[in-house]
DNA sequence: AGATAAATAT
DNA sequence: GATATTTATC
């Protein structure tokens, strides 16, 4: 993605977003910061930098929340800024969750997936491959991994059954045994046996060739052999047996889709041509039969980043080098440049950023006995596309962000 | 329900 | 060692 995109992005998400550039450009960093970005620099990073940034950080947020606060209570017009994607978020104050990445399976989509499901079949429905027929921008092979198992276990509901489900539910009449909606569906199932047969396949391929060479190896191997459970196998799990006696209906069966169903408050009505042909085709497959396609919505758009690869951490530009002089034309001048944002600095200039800002040991105003795990976690929850965040047990901070 | 971690496979 | 898939857990 572009960068000013992405940043732009960022910003009305409320992203506390840095600028990262290969060499420094003026026109390049007022724009940036014109933009919203809080702080444009330049690689490569001092250990300082790294070391202290995420104070920078983490004071803004702070900062951010207290004049958020203060505006709400003097019902100052500032209050009513709403970024374009939070407004639902923002009535009920208390916690703002941001579920910055969260894919909401609407009855399309998941129309759209077991569409690749069943194109793709038996023998190549991995995720990768429905992914790639699905062809969402946005959309992540995990993501797609993840439906996936759930549509294995027969544990996952369209949101207009789990509506019913709880309008039921909520009657009290306890009817046991809901009826499964429709049958075992194989479709979409992990790879058969083929490596093990594979596997057994190059044993005898073995033996033929010269047994006295395999025997070794030929009992190892055979650890995969198919139908051999006294030997106790790490893994096997093509031998697994789908419960199919299990759940309410089967997410593979896709009873209907209505038009309004469009989760999210975000109505998109788009015609969709694409199921057109499905017609009679489609009618003798047990799993698409009483199909009907809706509207085609594509995804929740926005706020779903794709995998990790997305920060806004970004640029290049050519330019002058660094120096105290262009930082003394920012700091002075009245521009936009520093009505808009806090702070300008290049890495000569770090006395000025961290001139209030102490080495790790310092506590920062809220933070006294605050782990350093929860100021991670609530950085994660400043919606950043990725935190990025590793299990750092006992992991440093500079680590942590250098790797950043 | 969906994301993500962990285990396993390629 | 990098990716992908599958399974377990959050």
């Amino acid at each position: 993605m572009p960068t000013f995109d992405l940043l732009a992005q960022a910003v009305a998400l409320d992203i506390i977003s840095l600028v990262v550039c290969d060499d420094y450009n003026e026109l390049e960093a007022k724009k940036t910061l014109d933009m919203g970005a809080y702080l444009y620099l330049k690689k490569p990073f001092d250990e300082n930098l790294v070391t202290f940034l995420w104070q920078f950080v983490w004071r803004k947020r702070i900062q951010k929340e207290k004049t958020k606060e203060g505006s709400i209570a003097d019902n100052d017009m500032g209050g009513e800024n709403e970024e374009q994607f939070e407004k639902k978020k923002d009535v009920s104050n208390t916690e703002v969750v941001r579920r910055k990445d969260y894919t909401k399976w609407t009855d399309d989509l998941h129309i759209k997936f077991m569409k690749a499901v069943k194109q793709l079949g038996e023998g190549r429905c991995y995720p990768k491959e429905i992914l790639h027929v699905m062809n969402l921008p946005g959309l992540t092979r995990m993501q797609v991994a993840s439906h996936l198992q759930r549509c294995r276990r027969n544990n996952w509901r369209s949101p207009i059954e789990r509506k019913n489900i709880r309008r039921q539910s909520g009657q009290g009449s306890s009817s046991v045994s809901h009826e499964p909606k429709s049958s075992f569906q194989k479709i979409g199932r992990m790879p058969n046996l083929q490596a093990n047969v594979s596997n057994q396949q190059r044993n005898e391929d073995q033996i033929q060739r010269g047994p006295e060479f395999s025997l070794p190896t030929l009992n190892i191997n055979n650890i995969f052999a198919q139908g051999d459970l006294s030997i106790q196998q790490p893994y096997r799990p093509q031998l697994k047996v789908q419960p199919h006696y299990l759940g309410i209906g089967n997410p593979f069966y896709y009873p209907f889709s209505s038009a309004q169903n469009n989760i999210g408050g975000e109505l998109k009505q788009q015609h969709n041509p694409i199921f057109g042909m499905l017609g009679s085709q489609e009618q003798e497959d047990p799993i698409m039969k009483n199909t009907h396609y809706g509207p085609n919505s594509v995804l929740n758009s926005e706020d779903h980043h794709s995998e990790k690869e997305h920060n806004f951490v970004l640029n290049v530009a050519k330019g002058a080098t660094n120096t105290n002089a262009n930082f003394q034309q920012y700091q002075g001048s009245n521009s936009c440049v520093m009505e808009n944002c806090d702070v300008y600095f290049s890495l000569n200039n770090l006395d000025y950023l961290f001139q209030n800002l102490g080495p790790l040991g310092a506590n920062l105003p809220n933070e006294q006995d605050s782990e350093f795990d929860q100021v991670y976690s609530d950085d994660q929850n400043l919606g950043s596309p990725d935190a990025n965040l590793p299990n750092e047990q006992g992991s440093e901070f500079d680590q942590v962000y250098s790797d950043d």
